[in-house]
DNA sequence: GTCGTGACTAGCC
DNA sequence: CGGCTAGCCACGA
């Protein structure tokens, strides 16, 4: 049988890494594709303790009403890179949100 | 083992 | 639409 005991952090980095550029992701989106659905909290520590910050694409998740939430480098930084990958944000917001959402295979 | 914290979310007003 | 509250989870001290 296999173990592989991958943290909470481990496992969030996983998906992360599946966000093809150009889309996003919310927290919500992460906790169920990690099969925690109500870990949505522990899904934004785990990237905001992230210790591969450049190296995972955690600027891709937002929150589930489309809008920015948070950034280890600072909200603006996360906006300015998600524009750059073709994501438009006004007020905050990511604009049609809801068709740039990726969704995780089930 | 307990407590506090946070890049959240949904509900209510 | 904006603000507030309660519920939720993992992690470090």
């Amino acid at each position: 049988m296999i173990i592989l005991h991958k943290t909470f952090s481990e496992k969030v980095r996983e998906k992360l890494k599946l966000i093809p550029r150009g889309r996003i992701t919310t927290y919500r989106e992460i906790a169920k594709a990690i099969r925690q659905p109500n870990a949505f909290r522990a899904v934004g520590n785990a990237c905001n303790k992230n210790p591969f910050a450049p190296k995972i694409p955690c600027h891709r998740v937002v929150l589930s009403n489309g809008g920015i939430g948070g950034y280890a480098k600072g909200k603006k930084k996360k906006i300015e890179l998600l524009e750059k990958e073709g994501i438009e944000i006004k007020n905050n917001k990511v604009i049609d949100f809801k068709e740039k959402l990726f969704r995780f295979k089930a």
